[in-house]
DNA sequence: CGGAATCCAGATGGATACTG
DNA sequence: CAGTATCCATCTGGATTCCG
């Protein structure tokens, strides 16, 4: 059942003639690499948030980078919204089963994040200091 | 063993007054979701390369741009350069410790894109036509 | 071969103001 | 409350040229 050699291979290959030679991999990875995604997903693992909700619990992200944010994971199908037409108004979002299967994902990735991250800032830090000059980043 | 729940909560809250409130995670996903990251990675993963097998091996990236990835992922720890001083010049790179801990999940990342790329893809147009004048991607 | 330097177009994202 | 619209600065990445 771990066939997760063979498939990743493929990544490397075109898959379709006319399509994008990443196999569409790349458009899920940009989506979970742009800068309020995960935060976003990760708060929903944890249930149910309005838009405000949301917005307070994400630390400075804004109204449009928030609503952006959720329109997208909408479209992918990872988010569900939903509208209750009281007034004011009242938004819902959640995961949807695909999204709460990207979840576990993103949490693994999370964790070694947060498991690495002093060995990643310690690598930076050397070579920042061996190559003084550098543009990188 | 398993704390992800615990850790990953963690993610939303300051965890450093001077630092930024994301706890580093997102340095990490960022360039997990850049361009080409991920290809490089995958293609090292396979073994150690050359910067021209690199670059023939991912189809469409530029000169600059594989230069900038690499030298990237060499100053975050993951990938190791090595330059042999012969003429003309001769530059390998492999994964160290750290960049192959981070595979396996790349790799679990990218199954999953494949196994939902068609799932993403019809939920894309669905959102399409029920929002034909939408700007959103 | 393995880059570095420069230039430039387009994408990303922040601030602000306005709306149903 | 939950957005939309506009403007604008920055960042990203591609193309090209040059270099040891």
């Amino acid at each position: 059942m771990s066939q997760g050699h063979m498939e990743v291979t493929a990544l490397l290959e075109p898959c379709g003639k006319e399509e994008h030679p990443d196999c569409g991999i790349r458009d899920v990875l940009t989506r979970v690499g742009d800068k309020w995604s995960v935060l976003v997903i990760v708060e929903l693992a944890s249930g149910t948030r309005r838009f405000r909700e949301l917005q307070r619990a994400i630390d400075g992200i804004s109204q449009r980078m928030l609503t952006l944010t959720v329109r997208r994971l909408e479209r992918d199908g990872l988010v569900a919204r939903t509208v209750f037409p009281t007034v004011p108004a009242q938004v819902t979002y959640e995961l949807t089963d695909l999204g709460s299967s990207l979840t576990h994902l993103v949490k693994q990735l999370a964790d070694w994040s947060l498991a690495h991250r002093e060995d990643i800032a310690n690598s930076r830090t050397d070579y920042d200091v061996a190559n003084p000059d550098h543009t990188i980043h």
